[in-house]
Formats: C-alpha cells, sequence, structure tokens
DNA sequence: AATACATATGAGCATTTGTTCATATCTACA
DNA sequence: TGTAGATATGAACAAATGCTCATATGTATT
C-alpha cells in the first residue's frame, strides 16, 4: 500500500464531497422497489398517474408523491392530458442507469 | 396511448417485482454519501478501515458498520494484512455503475 | 352550475437508516 | 503473557422515509 497513492486517494474524495452527495442523492431516488419501477415503466412509454398504481400495490396517493419526488428532482416531467396527467422521463440517462445496475443483478 | 402496450409493461413489471426489489437494494447501496464515498475510494484503491476513517468524518465504528453492509452485500471485499483489515471492490461493476451516475450528474 | 373523475397535498404513523458510545475481539510485539 | 493497536459488534437514538387516510384542487361533461 502506497501511502501516498491513499493521501491523493482521500484528497480527491475531499474535495468533492458535495458532488458525491449530489451523486448518493441520485442513487436514493432508484433505491426504492416503487419508484424503481415506475421509472422502468416510464422507459417504455409514457404513462398518467391511474395507470401506474394499477401495478403497483399501493395507493393512487402514494404514486402521487413519489411522482412528485421524482419530478422535482427532474427525472421525470408531467403534462396534462384532458384529466389526465402523463408522466413521462426527461432524459434516456435514466435508463442507462437502470441497465447498469440490472447487469449487476443478472449476472 | 395504447391501452395494450400499458398493460404488456405492467405485467412485466408485475412479473419481475423481485427483480426490481432486488435492483432497488443495489441502488441503495449507492445511495449514502458516505457509502458512495467508500465505494468511490476503493475503486482506486484497496485500503484498511483507518484510511477510510480518516477522510470521512466519521467514527472508525460507523466506517465498520458500513463495510458491513457492503460486504454483506457482495460489493466488497476483505483480508486481513496484520494488524489491518484491508478492504477492496469484488466487481468492476461498481466503478461503471458509479460512473454512470456521474455522468448524469456532471452533464 | 353540479357532479364525477383524476390527481395533488398535508397530517400522522410505523419502519428503516445512519450514527455514536461503550465494549468485545483479535493480532502484533515487547 | 500482557499490553497496545485495529477492527467488529450491540444497544440506543434521532432523523429520514414511504405509506395511508382524509381532503383539496382541477378538469370534463351533463
Amino acid at each position: 500500500m502506497d501511502s501516498n497513492t491513499i493521501s491523493r486517494i482521500q484528497a480527491t474524495i475531499t474535495k468533492n464531497s458535495e458532488l458525491f452527495e449530489e451523486l448518493a442523492q441520485l442513487y436514493k431516488l432508484f433505491g426504492d422497489s416503487s419508484r424503481i419501477k415506475i421509472l422502468c415503466a416510464l422507459t417504455q412509454s409514457e404513462m398518467c398517474v391511474g395507470e401506474i398504481s394499477e401495478f403497483l400495490s399501493i395507493t393512487q396517493s402514494a404514486v402521487s408523491h413519489q411522482l412528485r419526488i421524482l419530478k422535482s428532482s427532474n427525472l421525470v416531467k408531467s403534462r396534462r392530458e384532458g384529466k389526465n396527467i402523463v408522466y413521462s422521463l426527461t432524459d434516456d440517462h435514466i435508463k442507462t442507469i437502470i441497465d447498469c445496475g440490472m447487469e449487476h443483478i443478472t449476472e
């Protein structure tokens, strides 16, 4: 173990502390089964709240709460369509991240 | 919106429910700033507990607890080296996952 | 305008999580 | 063998999290 190498790594981590805070915050969003199911579903097609709460065994209210979190984190966006509000992903990165983790699981 | 498409997506999600549970569990590990700092440091070099607790502003005990979690999830492995216990990543996927999220942050 | 439908919001609650403190375990070395 | 150093472990606690219930808001339709 080179002690200098370790010091350099430690300095890098400490220096970019906020970045890791942000990164952790991002992964936290994927770290809940309801949310990741929502996100994964949205990689396939946009969907409204009712449709989502159909296949998660949780209340419409809970879905709404989760969507609000995902929206305020800029992972999803929404638009009104008649009585419904249709949600979709903001970004292709999201699918990439999911695939990346999935690859680790199914190895 | 094709209603059939939605139904098919919903069926897929419901069917693979356990898989998503597992995926969420994986991401949860990356969803804490202490843990992701540890993981990121270990992508650069193996390290012992003392070295890690130097640059995280948390107790040696806390580091140890987190390492136990990471180890029981098979993200890190350890070996004894004299008085120290040296931790390292089990897998290259871990770096890939971190990079993947990092790319989303720093876009 | 009134009613029904879809979604959002706030309060309350149980569970989980990350940390610290105190202490146990294990190794090296005098 | 005894003592110091490095790590692990368990209990306790505060904070965060995700859910449900009740209700508010907003839109379409009559």
